[in-house]
DNA sequence: CGAACCTACAACCATGTGGTTGTACGTTAG
DNA sequence: CTAACGTACAACCACATGGTTGTAGGTTCG
């Protein structure tokens, strides 16, 4: 069964782009502003390229997009494909709950 | 910056265990009831010893624990580190209401 | 124009991942 | 006790991943 909005693919990609701490933090610098490729490669220590996959492994997941200014390719957050895993999450909670809840009804009976 | 309690590498454990389709619908069984390890692994189109490498992943994670009864192991979803990642998100999100704010003060200001 | 900058992408390498089979060991049923 | 069951784990294989360097193309600045 699939929950929510996200096909079994794209919800893989989305928390493989969520499962590296460069990624993450790659993620939450431009969901607080937008910023520019070599702006973020300069923050880590690798090199131009490895950013540049990272960067395109959260592209993939929609998790980020791009947008042209000038020579500078400028990466923003995108917080619709965070929120919809969100909620994946929170429907599991949810079943969680529901466990907990037949179980003190049986308990109830008894 | 760690957002919560959770360290980078178990999050990275976390977000990866569930970045498996297998490993998601184990864990929304075994949220849904306790499953021993071969009960699982006739679900799936796959060895048993790959279910119980899925399994392991989930372990690591601490999205599952196992208790023995009798000679089956016993896999039960563990709510806690769920809800944490989730929190984690909603962190994202509030960072993203932030800046949608500022930007809207600074609209405002204009 | 020419130089510097930003980006894209291919080729390559080491390591990790997801799957397999095979073996071994503890536990339960008959 | 013996057979069957449930589990654990090692060894192996194909492929993906995360990193590197190098090359090439588009854009801005002087």
């Amino acid at each position: 069964m699939v929950v929510g909005s996200l096909s079994g693919a794209d919800t893989d990609r989305v928390f493989h782009a969520l499962a590296d701490a460069t990624r993450r933090d790659i993620l939450i610098r431009v969901i607080r502003s937008g910023q520019s490729v070599s702006e973020l490669a300069r923050l880590y220590p690798m090199s131009f390229a490895a950013v540049q996959k990272h960067v395109a492994v959260l592209e993939r997941a929609a998790l980020v997009s791009k947008t042209r200014r000038g020579r500078e390719q400028i990466v923003n957050g995108e917080v619709g494909a965070l929120r919809r895993v969100s909620l994946l999450l929170d429907a599991y909670e949810e079943i969680w709950r529901q466990r907990v809840e037949q179980i003190s009804a049986i308990l109830d009976e008894e």
